[in-house]
DNA sequence: CATGTTTGTAAGTGTGCACTCACAAACATT
DNA sequence: AATGTTTGTGAGTGCACACTTACAAACATG
């Protein structure tokens, strides 16, 4: 005994978002995960309910560290108006592209929502995420819908790669958007 | 021979973005898209470049079929000013997710975006769809930006199921989005 | 130190699926 | 009619991978 099973699912929850932002739920063998986390196969299954109840998981922790991300953004950026908190958790959210893992994953668990589990999962996430949102921030309704639709198109941008487009069709779509 | 190939691999590509878009790449097995095309696996094999070959050729019909969607809405609009005819396409657009096909194929391609030729496809259905829009509706380039960005807050509302959410903050996601 | 519990793995098992190949029938051409 | 070409399939082949089981070592507790 190293570690707790607890302290295992931390780290090896860690790998699954790593591994499954970048090849999704069905290209993702659960070996690699496991070789990711540095334990062994069996031992993921017994951490977590199956393949599913990994992705699942994952997708919580994805959610998780998006919030916590937001909020340090918002903290930062002190007592400005609704807009100036939009706009700081936007350099934030603008931040956490950077590593990529967080927006991937995203855009994998929304191409999985025919499994109910996951679209429930998702939900969730964005449940948490827009109330968190709404809330802190004070903006209006349309504000936070244009908030997340910007979101929505910085996932385009990043999975189409198209900073590196020099084309004027791909400058027109990634103009504006906080250095992805 | 009852069907010329090219014809063949016209009903092939029907079937394969309808299957595709429910259940991904990597869950679509091929036998799902020949059976439902009405052939032997084998054939779609001989018809297309592999699996991936038959993504990617989905893809283009995919995007095909979204251009040609917003001309139609385009054209029912008749000669309004470019934010006319944007919010002509929009409406467009939104008739085009009653199907759904079309816009889940999209989520689909993004995240199978780690695959380079399916990345290429999509930046190249894009550079279509794109080009298009903004050329047809004389729009400027923010508002080009914005009819995508919301674009892709519908894929989001429609993957996660947010209208059949009644709390506040899915209501404020897809407030006047087009009955999706 | 004996017994139980938790952490961990090696070595299977079964299945689903991408892709191939040998072969056949429909059609064209001479 | 003979020969070639295109359309089409049934029956495999091999491999990747989700999940299980049997077993072992680390730690706790009496």
């Amino acid at each position: 005994m190293r570690s707790t099973a607890e302290a295992r699912r931390a780290t090896v929850l860690n790998a699954a978002v790593s591994a499954f932002a970048r090849t999704g739920f069905h290209a993702t063998p659960v070996t690699a995960v496991a070789a990711a986390a540095g334990i062994s196969e069996a031992y993921v299954f017994r951490l977590f309910a199956g393949k599913l109840g990994l992705f699942v998981a994952a997708a919580g922790a994805c959610f998780e560290r998006i919030v916590v991300a937001l909020e340090a953004g918002a903290e930062r950026a002190g007592d400005v108006g609704p807009e100036g908190v939009l706009e700081a958790m936007g350099d934030a959210y603008a931040e956490l592209i950077a590593d990529r893992d967080l927006l991937l994953f995203q855009v994998q668990a929304q191409a999985v929502t025919d499994v109910p589990e996951v679209a429930e999962a998702v939900r969730a996430g964005y449940r948490r995420v827009a109330t968190f949102v709404a809330s802190r921030s004070g903006a209006s309704d349309v504000q936070v819908q244009q908030f997340f639709a910007y979101g929505q198109l910085c996932h385009l941008i990043v999975t189409a790669g198209l900073e590196q487009v020099p084309e004027p069709w791909a400058r027109a779509l990634t103009a504006g958007i906080r250095h992805p």
